[in-house]
Order: C-alpha cells, then structure tokens, then sequence
DNA sequence: GCATACTGTTATTATATTTATTACAGTTTC
DNA sequence: GAAACTGTAATAAATATAATAACAGTATGC
C-alpha cells in the first residue's frame, strides 16, 4: 500500500490531537519524519477532499475541517491511494493462443479490485478518532 | 501488493489447466511472461507449501500436487507476500515527546496487520479452481 | 560414462518507483 | 514590501523490483 495513505492519516490524527490549533508543513513534517513538500502535497488533496483547511500567507497553515468521529480510513484510502493495491507488474500476454495467458491480467485484475473494495468496507469502520485512541492507548502500555 | 503472488497465482492455474502435464519453468515463464529463473523462484516456493511437486534433470518441471477445488487464494498469499501490505515507509520517531509521534508507526503496523488479516479472509473464499472459471468466462466474453 | 535438459539458488545488472530536495510563483500578515 | 506561509512542478537521490547470467546439482537416455 501507498504510504501516503500513511502520511495523510498521521497528519489528520496530529491535526485531532491539537484542534483549533494551526499546524505548518515543516511541524507535521517533523512529526511524520519526512520533507514538509511531501506533507504539502499530501495535505493539498486532503483539502480538496474537505476534510482539513488551509490558510497561506504568514500565520498559515493547517487545521482540521471535519469530526474525527465521522472520518474513516476508507475515505482517506480513497483519497489518496485507490487502485495502488494492484501491482504494476501484469502477468500474460494478450496476442496469445493460451487461453490462461491472455485472460489472466483480467482476471487478477477483477480479484484485485474485489480485494480493494473489501479493504475500503474494512477501512470504513476506523475513524480518524479510534486511531489517535489506539495512539493513546499504546502511550499508556509503556 | 507483491508481485510474485501474481506469478503463483498464474503458473498454478496453468497447471490446473493442463493437469497430469508437466511444465517446465521455461514454458510457464513464457506463458506468464517472465524470466525462467523467476518462475523456478517462486515455484520452489510453491513446491515447499506442498502446492506443486517438481522433478530435475530431463523431462522434469513442475506439476500440480493439490486440488485446484481446496487451495485458495490466501494460502497462496501467505507463501509469496505476507507482510507486503504494510508500506516499507514508516512515519514518526520513536524518540519524541509527542505522543502521536512516537505511537503511530505502531498503531498504523497495526491497522495494516488487521487489514492484512481481512484480505486473507477475503481470499479464502477464492480458490485456484475458481480463478480458472473466471478465464474461461472472460474467453467466452470475446 | 557422459551429453542433455532440467531445477535450485545466488549474484549482478537494469529498470522502475518512491522519497527527498530544490525552486519558485502565489497568498496573507504585519 | 519583507516575512512566512501554501501550491505545484521539476529534479535528484535512494530504494525496490524485475531481468539476466551463472553455475552447481539432478535425472534421463544413449
């Protein structure tokens, strides 16, 4: 999987962690560990996904724009890695005599999309909310 | 996800296409269209799950040594590409103050290792015999 | 016995993908 | 109009993936 999927739900969880509060790339960039550019481009789809707000200029930012309760890890896949469950790499070869090898890219391709909207209906039940939960939960284990 | 799970997933089809005939990893290789040493890869990967039998030396290669009805999908995951859903990529530092920061790469290893454990269950329902029906279908659409 | 045709496995090279970095235009604030 | 931001694209560096080569080991048939 994607790991942008990884950096949008870790930056969604930070902005739950502080509501109210205006986070810049370089601060989530520095708590998700990667390059603020990155976090820029990751936080722009979330923006055009609704589910966070920015604010340019000095003083700017990001805020959270959605209820952590209401969000799932489905939305946010979708948003930001649909289709990348498939690999890239293709098996067989159309222009075949073999019945096997011209039909199984399409048929891997049909269990693929059938194995991600199975993830998404799985996704769909934790919320933005449960993981910041669980993050709290593993604070409190140690 | 993990490419050799496609070649598995072809080459035993394959065989299940042509039972009781042996086929050598230059003939799947061509077939899945790949490289022979790719295919003797994971196809001894294969054999060591017990899935195929191989023979060396003249006239060897490989043939199907289970029920094309019982083998499912998941067990063919769990011998190529278990693991490979969670992204090499990890986000936050372990050694941080913030909570969310030093948590998450634990909680999101989490959330990948139950999403793992869904697909798994997802692919039990499919079996080799099953992928073989749907190519025969998707030739009929033609 | 030995040439041939296979698998098993590792090492190396080539290619593709991912991530980091740089750059700069646009925006808002003071 | 300087400073501190986002937005976006381009490039470079790092990493992962796939192809290829190489060769030891094994079975077959002459």
């Amino acid at each position: 999987m994607n790991s942008e999927f990884t950096i949008a739900v870790h930056s969604l969880v930070l902005l739950a962690y502080r509501p109210d509060h205006m986070a810049t790339s370089d601060m989530i960039a520095h708590n998700v560990n990667t390059h603020p550019s990155r976090v820029r481009k990751v936080m722009s789809c979330m923006r055009k996904s609704g589910y966070i707000t920015t604010k340019e200029g000095l003083g700017g930012g990001y805020i959270l724009n959605c209820n952590p309760d209401e969000v799932s890890l489905a939305e946010i896949y979708r948003a930001t890695s649909i289709g990348t469950m498939k690999p890239s790499w293709c098996s067989g070869q159309v222009d075949t005599e073999c019945m096997v090898a011209c039909n199984m890219a399409e048929v891997m391709d049909q269990i693929f999309c059938d194995a991600e909207q199975q993830l998404l209906i799985h996704l769909e039940q934790t919320k933005i909310i449960h993981v910041l939960e669980r993050v709290r939960d593993a604070q409190l284990q140690k």
